[in-house]
DNA sequence: TAAATAGTGATAGTAATACTATTATATTTG
DNA sequence: CAAATATAATAGTATTACTATCACTATTTA
């Protein structure tokens, strides 16, 4: 798997970015301290100077590959859901029973991340952190739409279609397959960070995954 | 119903204002005002001194109110979550059965709110549209544990525990009431937001609310 | 090999934000 | 009427989110 993986990168929409930070040991670096840094004071707090001088580097340079930190985030989270897509397609692929492939589709998108070592500059533990902790402010903006129109979204939408796609080969007449497969992926990152921050309020703890709780709620939808 | 509703007040953890807006004209003309103003250009671009200029006033009065802006969306937010709760509790209360109980919560929890005019001065249609695009800024930050401890997202959580308390009167048996319950919650919000931004990530459309849905989604995984 | 070009780093500057502090004025209350 | 309180106006600060300019270096190319 690695062997394969070695080749693949996330395609991610040329627009995103100024310069392709994939293109340099620069850009590596930018990717690779900034998931470090909004991982440790929060989006917010996180600007370009900080993770300028934290890189040895200057704000000015890291302009010229990220518009802006917004975009610089919108980056982030694009890889995030293009590298779950991979996983998702990958394990998926081969499984012809479309409860058990739907089952695998549930398990890799619920679950907590491992690391995975096929990319080296990108730690995915961290990086779905920030997804849980940051991804909805990419998107809860007035600009959502005009950002849409220009696709900076179009491998998160794909993803949820892959899931809708799989609940409707399992159950045809179910009414709300694009909707469960939002709730699940979005509901996923809810229960997460209900797991660390409000715990009265979900039924995962610990090292406890949200998964089994996913698989009951779109199987008991479901006729299979 | 309007008679009852009249004396009524939403109450607010005194720790999120300086000073209750409830108890001045000027107070009232903040929330009333910042709802508007929210809801035109985004949590981002709306400002106390925009905020200020538009009342009439000036920006060091508003703090006064409010040490800052959080703060503002955690009351509007709370209030939000304090008017829900008595309507739900109100609709529910004299209902014996769990099952149309917890049928009648979960339409008042995800349907599109409807002007109440019992409070003047906040318009709740505007205020449901606020909490679907900026809610969860208001707990993905680095500060929710401390916010948390001080109280800030009670009103919330005794919501969600009140639908979890429902779910369970229906069937004790059930593993994950919390979890439905915040899920239902959370994702209702989204669906919301789905359905005006990316519709294809949906199956409610139009003047459609997510009540179905999330009937058939809690129902399904309910032994009733 | 010389010249052009691209990438990076450093510095400076701007408008706006998110405040704080001070003072003046208007209004309410004892 | 005096005192206290609420509000308004002004000014000032540190930080943010940029933009612009310039210098240096490595690499490419003519």
């Amino acid at each position: 798997m690695e062997q394969l993986l070695q080749s693949v990168k996330i395609g991610i929409n040329q627009k995103i970015y100024v310069k392709d930070p994939e293109s340099s040991e620069l850009g590596k670096r930018i990717v690779e301290q900034s998931i470090l840094m909004i991982n440790e004071m929060g989006f917010e707090s996180f600007t370009f100077k900080k993770l300028g001088a934290k890189i040895g580097s200057n704000e000015s340079s890291i302009y010229r590959y990220f518009e802006n930190k917004h975009k610089l985030l919108l980056y982030l989270t694009s890889w995030y859901w293009g590298w779950l897509e991979y996983q998702l397609v990958f394990a998926t692929n081969s499984i012809a029973d479309p409860k058990t492939k739907l089952e695998k589709a549930l398990d890799i998108v619920t679950k907590t991340t491992v690391e995975d070592s096929a990319f080296s500059h990108i730690n995915e533990v961290l990086l779905h952190k920030i997804v849980i902790n940051e991804y909805s402010k990419s998107y809860l903006t007035k600009e959502v739409d005009i950002e849409n129109k220009e696709g900076y979204f179009v491998i998160y939408k794909r993803l949820v279609l892959r899931i809708s796609k799989m609940i409707q080969e399992l159950d045809s007449n179910y009414k709300y397959p694009n909707s469960l497969a939002s709730t699940i992926l979005e509901g996923s990152l809810h229960q997460h960070f209900l797991k660390d921050h409000f715990s009265s309020l979900t039924d995962c703890h610990e090292d406890d995954d949200p998964t089994k709780y996913f698989l009951q709620l779109a199987f008991s939808s479901l006729k299979s």
